[in-house]
DNA sequence: CTATATATAGACCAATTGGTATATTTTTTT
DNA sequence: AAAAAAATATACCAATTGGTCTATATATAG
C-alpha cells in the first residue's frame, strides 16, 4: 500500500498542473499519464469516473494549496491592507518567475465546464469561496463589520482574479501591481 | 458578391458566440459550420489558416461589440463613478437574462490560447487594452489626471472581468454588483 | 505456500479533431 | 454567351480524443 497513493498522487499532482496551465479540454489523458509516468490502466483504476473526476480531485487539490499560500501570505501582516498587499505582490513576484509553468489556479477549468458539468462548477465555486473567506476572515479579525467583510472579501478575489487574468495575457504582471495599490482606497 | 460577405460573417458571428460561451479548444469546426449553415469547404476558403485564424477574427468582432457596449454604456451619466456604475449594473442584468446564451468575453479564448499561439495572444490583450482604455478616457474626461485615469482604467477592468469570470462560476451576479457597489471607494 | 485484493500494463475502440483535396456550382467579367 | 473567378459541397485524411478490456504483476493477507 505503498506505491498505491504514490501512483494516485503523482496523477492528481501532474493533472492539477496541466489543467492550470493548458485548461481542460487542451489536457489530454495520454499526456497526463505520460508526465506521471502512470499507466492509463492505473487511471481508470484509481479515479473510475475518468476525466471529470480527475479534474474535480485537481480542483481540490489546487483549491488547499491556494488556499494555504494566501492564508500564510495574509498572516505576514497584522494590518489587513498591508497584508493584502503583501499578498497580491508576491502573487506578482512569483507570477513574473514562473510564468510559463504555472497558470491561473482555477479559471481555465471553472470557464470551460461551468456550463457542461454540474460537480466540475460546484468544485470551482467551493475554491472561490474558500479564497474569498480568507480575505473575509482576515477583515474581520481586523474588526471589520462581517457584512462589510463579506463583500470585501468577494470584491478583492474579483480584482485578483482579474488581474491575474490579465496579467497573464498580458505577459506582464502590471494589473497585478496596480490592483495591489489600489487596496487602501478600498479598504478606506 | 453579396452571399460572399454573408458566409463569412455568419462564420465568425458563430464562431464568436461558441468561442465565447465554450472556449476554444471545445468548439469544433464541424459545430462552428453546422450551427452557421456554411460548409468547411468554405470556412478554409475564406480562413486558409484554419481554427487560429477564425478565433482571432472571432475576438477582434467581440472586441469591437463590447467596446461600444462600455462606450455606449459609459455615456449614460457624466458622473465617472455613477457611469461606471451603472455600466457594471447593465452587465450584470444581462448576465442575469441570458448567462446561458452568453459567455465571458475574451477570457476563455485568452486563457487557453496565451501560450500556444502568439497571434492569438495578442488580439486578446488587445481587446483587454481597447476595454481598459474606455475607462480611462472617461476619467480622463472627467478631470482625472492621466496617469492616474490610466491605473484606474486597468484596475477597474481587472474587476470586472474577475467578478464576471466569479459571477459565471457562481451562477449569480452577486460579484458583479459588489464590483459596483465599491467603485465609489476606488474613484474617491 | 496459497489465495486474494490491489495495482499496473498496454492493446484496443468508436468518435471526433483540425485540415486537405478535388469536383462542382454560382457569380462576375469580358 | 464564353471565360474566369469566387464560392460551395463533400469525401477523405492521419492523429488524437476519452474510455474499455483483459492479462499480468505485485503485494497483503490467511
Amino acid at each position: 500500500m505503498s506505491g498505491k497513493e504514490n501512483s494516485r498522487e503523482r496523477l492528481i499532482k501532474t493533472a492539477s498542473r496541466l489543467f492550470q496551465l493548458q485548461g481542460y479540454h487542451a489536457t489530454g489523458l495520454n499526456q497526463i499519464t505520460k508526465e506521471s509516468g502512470a499507466p492509463k490502466g492505473s487511471l481508470y483504476y484509481h479515479f473510475p469516473d475518468g476525466k471529470e473526476q480527475l479534474a474535480i480531485e485537481s480542483v481540490q487539490l489546487t483549491t488547499a494549496f491556494v488556499s494555504k499560500q494566501i492564508e500564510e501570505g495574509l498572516n505576514k501582516s497584522t494590518d489587513p491592507i498591508e497584508a493584502i498587499q503583501l499578498f497580491i505582490k508576491d502573487m506578482a513576484e512569483r507570477f513574473e518567475r514562473e510564468s510559463c509553468t504555472v497558470g491561473i489556479p482555477i479559471a481555465a477549468v471553472a470557464l470551460e465546464t461551468s456550463l457542461i458539468s454540474e460537480p466540475l462548477r460546484a468544485s470551482c465555486q467551493s475554491a472561490y469561496q474558500k479564497f474569498q473567506s480568507a480575505f473575509t476572515e482576515k477583515l474581520i479579525q481586523s474588526g471589520y463589520e462581517e457584512k462589510h467583510a463579506m463583500e470585501l472579501g468577494i470584491v478583492i478575489n474579483s480584482m485578483i482574479e482579474g488581474a491575474f487574468l490579465i496579467s497573464f495575457t498580458m505577459g506582464k504582471s502590471e494589473p497585478l501591481l496596480l490592483v495591489a495599490k489600489q487596496i487602501p482606497s478600498l479598504l478606506k
